[in-house]
RNA sequence: CGGGGAGUGGCGCAGUUUGGCAGCGCGCUACGUUCGGGACGUAGAGGCCCCGGGUUCAAAUCCCGGCUCCCCGACCA
């Protein structure tokens, strides 16, 4: 490509509404271009880039066993009254009428239609297990679009489901694209993070995140940070090993008054006790129940595990009508002599003993509480968010913390869809049972601008070769000069005849600097200049993107060799 | 949806407090000079000041209503 022939132009100022990098870079370079809040137009370089994303993604997708379709956007309102997803999605669900004003959805996924083409063709155990996949454009009216490419309403997303007769077949087949993810993320350049994840509300049993570590991600991860084991997982899902307590020898109960105490904080103050000696409460609606949360005073609820726990839809903190309503004093409640609500107990409380908790009462608490002896509980759980430097749970080394990009999600969902769709097979013995459905997700756009949060400096993006738009700059200088730009065009010639991928700054007027800060900007991962001082010895120089290193002097005839040389280096 | 910020030539902004010719820098066009890290001169083109209403002799500016975009929180690839 020429770039005086580009329909899209760099700026010199940065966006004034960009701030992350990506979405920065993204706009500054002229590879996209918004058009409303989550909805960009991809320009050449950055279409460029996709489908080379793409093209990997389709490779290792058709090696791992998957097999591409193309499923429609639009899709009847009723499919997705039937899988009860309407109401799971609500308003994140792009909706219209048809022209006789039947409800229609733009769909945000695929699992519902996968389900209908599932019933149509599988019948027996010999037609499994499948993996359709596509790579399609989604739509998503997301409460909040940001970063640019990062979160969007309208996005393209590689969907895959995988199909199997049983748990065995399940397992084998999400172990088969995980791999291919891995496979994926490697070759785009990109060393992302697989991670345990929370499955969510329609469950399952298994759920893995691929993140891509970047300060400006949304997600934070912990892992350990020891060599073996390997633990990682999403803070929403993550476990470390919480703080043992001494377990002393059971105190009396007694009631001590404390006068405007409120918070934790506050109480440990008052009576000079350490936070992991006092029990919080926390009071939740999980779906418009109000729900009675214990954990030790040290540590924090973690909303997602108790969701999960509790199978509900929604949970927020209880507003303080709920409170009241439910007879619980803020500041000052336990679980000590509470009656008439759901209560839910951190598996922390075990571990400690002689408690100061609230007392059901204002102003009041009780020191010497403990489990069970003065209050018995029978939902315990894990619903602890996990820290930085807590021990990991597999091998005690501490845990670090990680924040990154969500670059894809992998779900084992089980027979969910089938039982409600109706996808059933017959098995060896004849027997009817639900196929078992997988399903794999990568956002392509996302991943391009995770890529690029992570591949940057100030001066630009500095692409990874596997998905640059083209491998090379050819910033032509002097070339206002015909015996220079002669030479220039002939080499742009000849690359691409060598199929060499090049941007060719072929600008007359535009000075040297604006060129080099254009090549910087857009970070393709070689930059080679033609000029009438390099041409003068016959030689062209190349410079990596990337690192610090001189330009290496290459002898015209030896370009390609050079070319390819270097990027084999990377 | 809650909280914060912003809408003025293609881009970045000033002007709004105190109403009075719509400005600056970059970019763009033409000509000339320059030519290895965002050159210079001269002459130009380009505006629904987000939209609708109101106040006023007069509104980018004041009042009322609405829309859009960005950022922070609840959701996700």
């Amino acid at each position: 490509m020429r770039f005086s022939r580009l329909i899209t132009k760099t700026m010199r100022r940065d966006p004034a509404e960009a701030e992350t990098p990506s979405h920065r870079y993204m706009l500054k370079s002229g590879m996209v271009f918004q058009v409303a809040a989550g909805v960009y137009s991809y320009l050449p370089l950055a279409w460029r880039s996709l489908r080379k994303i793409e093209a990997i993604i389709r490779e290792e997708m058709d090696a791992a066993g998957g097999q591409e379709v193309r499923m429609p956007v639009l899709q009847p309102m009723e499919l997705w009254e039937e899988s009860g997803r309407k109401q799971a999605f609500g308003d994140n669900l792009f909706t219209l009428n048809d022209r006789r004003r039947r409800p229609m959805v733009m769909a945000p996924t695929h699992e519902e239609v996968i389900s209908l083409i599932a019933k149509a063709h599988v019948q027996s155990y010999r037609d499994l297990p499948r993996i359709p996949y596509q790579i399609q454009t989604k739509f998503r009216d997301e409460p909040r679009s940001r970063g640019g490419l990062i979160r969007v309403r309208e996005f393209d997303m590689k969907d895959a489901y995988s199909m199997d007769a049983d748990a065995d077949g399940l397992d084998a087949s999400y172990e088969a694209m995980a791999q291919a993810y891995r496979n994926i993320y490697r070759r785009c350049g990109l060393p992302a993070v697989m991670v345990e994840a929370d499955s969510g509300a329609i469950g399952g049993r298994d759920s893995h995140e691929f993140i891509l570590p970047a300060s400006t991600g949304e997600d934070t991860i912990l892992r350990c940070g020891g060599t073996g084991c390997g633990y990682a997982a999403n803070l929403e899902k993550a476990q470390g090993v919480k703080p043992p307590q001494p377990v002393d020898e059971p105190l009396p109960l007694k009631e001590v008054s404390t006068p405007g105490v409120k918070t934790i904080a506050e109480l440990c103050e008052f009576l000079g006790v350490p936070e992991s000696r006092t029990l919080k409460a926390v009071f939740y609606s999980a779906d418009g129940e109000t729900v009675f949360v214990t954990i030790r005073g040290d540590l924090e609820v973690n909303e997602v595990k108790l969701t999960t726990y509790l199978k509900v839809k929604e949970l927020r903190l209880a507003s303080e009508e709920e409170t009241e309503a439910a007879g619980l004093v803020a500041g000052s409640a336990s679980a000590v002599g509470l009656k008439g609500i759901r209560c839910i107990m951190d598996d922390s409380v075990m571990l400690g003993s002689n408690y100061v908790v609230g007392a059901n009462k204002p102003d009041a608490h009780l020191l010497n509480a403990n489990h069970p002896r003065d209050f018995h509980l029978e939902e315990v759980a894990d619903i602890a968010l996990a820290e930085e430097g807590q021990p990991c749970v597999l091998c005690g080394e501490p845990l670090e913390a990680l924040r990154g990009i969500e670059v894809g999600h992998i779900f084992k969902l089980g027979t969910f869809y089938s039982e409600t769709l109706g996808v059933y097979y017959l098995d060896r013995k004849g027997n009817r049972l639900p196929v078992i459905m997988g399903c794999y997700g990568i956002g392509v756009g996302r991943l391009l601008a995770a890529a690029i949060e992570q591949n940057h400096d100030e001066n630009g993006i500095i692409f990874p070769a596997p998905i640059a738009p083209y491998q090379v700059h050819i910033v032509g200088l002097n070339l206002g000069k015909e015996t220079v730009s002669k030479e220039a065009d002939a080499l742009y010639q000849r690359l691409w005849d060598a199929g060499i991928e090049c941007l060719y700054d072929d600008r007359v007027d535009e000075s040297a600097g604006v060129k080099f800060n254009d090549a910087d900007l857009i970070g393709l991962p070689l930059r080679i200049v033609v000029s009438q001082r390099s041409l003068r010895n016959n030689v062209v120089e190349i410079k990596p993107r990337a690192g610090e290193d001189k330009p290496v002097l290459a002898p015209l005839a030896d370009v390609e060799s050079t070319i390819h040389q270097m990027l084999s280096h990377n």
